[in-house]
DNA sequence: ATATTAGCGTAACAGTCGTTGCGCTAATAT
DNA sequence: ATATTAGCGCAACGACTGTTACGCTAATAT
């Protein structure tokens, strides 16, 4: 049976590493060729299996895209814990421009695409189920805890980090779209400055 | 013939505005159900008519997809300009809060949706044919002027734009994706504040 | 007056879609 | 030892996809 039995007998139990490697597996295609278009038949082949797998450890295809998503937000909240530099030492605009070089290079580009997919679709209401991103709410949260450690009273900080997220995340889909590297880095100057400012203890 | 003859004689001219009403009501379903899962049947079922409709005045699915966007494109640029505020008289933060409020009230709102929808896959590099919105550029460049009007120098006005723009399209994606509207206005309340700070003479 | 094209509906094409049922092996609770 | 389930490949279902061919009327350049 494919929805949770909670409580039935089983005789041979699941075993969660399967769906997890799955999940990955499956993130990794999507980053490739996003989740607008996917199709069942091409991913399972690019996993090299039959789509049996798939319906079988998610029962419909909607069912599916909600599980990847529930599992995309949930490493992303990780690996926003392990971000470098929030332990002191480091200013927060330090933070910001370590953050904005990190995405932009190298391989992790592939990924920040499909999120903005995600986000731009989330925000269209165009993902189907009952799954939101959180992705923006916790980043903002994050980012006030930060502010408050550096002594910036509860309201402002929530305001500023809201501000600042959504200043990066605007920053990133302009260069993503625009392509144009001088422009959007002079304005992430602007925004380093800024976040440096709200820092600075009086 | 589809692909315009150029310079072929035509027993019968082309009637350019049908072309238009067709793409401004082809705007009008997507504005309702996206282009992300966009079928040619329910749409041309919606506009009452047959699928050759399409097919005729646009050759491709793909072309279809790339003249909605670019005609789209002209008419956003179009509204830019028309909008009320920027012959002196109120100040950018002004300009900025008023333009919030009359994006997300009323029936402005599903437009908006259809436009991050389009900006998350152009990012994501999802969007076929050679397409790419130039809505974030033109809206850089247009505010960028108007803080040039202000005597801001050229190079700070590019790049305060740029952020502007950024920092306010990532506070409505916030909005849209998570609803919380105390929270983002809050930060909206500081963005304000902050482009009046640029605009004020010395 | 004639030829040609726009404009559009009808019908069919081959391909792809998500989903389901069947069959099999291996693992494990009892 | 047995029953049951996970895990997964194979094959088929009907629905839907973009696209094309064909036919017809109305408009217009010549």
């Amino acid at each position: 049976m494919n929805p949770d039995p909670e409580g039935v007998v089983m005789a041979r139990p699941r075993d969660p590493q399967r769906r997890t490697e799955l999940l990955d597996a499956i993130i990794g295609h999507l980053t490739a060729h996003g989740v607008a278009g996917l199709s069942l038949r091409p991913l399972a082949q690019a996993l090299g299996r039959s789509t049996s797998v798939l319906t079988h450890h998610f029962a419909t295809k909607d069912d599916l895209i909600a599980a990847v998503l529930e599992h995309l937000d949930q490493r992303q909240r990780d690996r926003l814990q392990a971000l470098p530099g929030w332990e002191e030492g480091r200013s927060l605009g330090a933070v910001v421009r370590a953050s904005w070089d990190w995405h932009l290079t190298g391989d992790h580009l592939p990924l920040i695409r499909l999120l903005h997919e995600i986000e731009g679709l989330a925000a269209a209401g165009r993902l189907t189920g009952a799954y939101v991103p959180t992705m923006l709410g916790d980043r903002a949260e994050f980012v006030a805890e930060a502010l408050r450690a550096h002594g910036v009273p509860d309201d402002v900080a929530r305001a500023n980090a809201t501000l600042l997220n959504a200043a990066y995340a605007g920053l990133q889909l302009d260069y993503l779209t625009t392509g144009d590297k001088a422009r959007v880095e002079a304005a992430l100057d602007r925004l380093v400055d800024l976040a440096d400012e709200w820092t600075r203890r009086p």
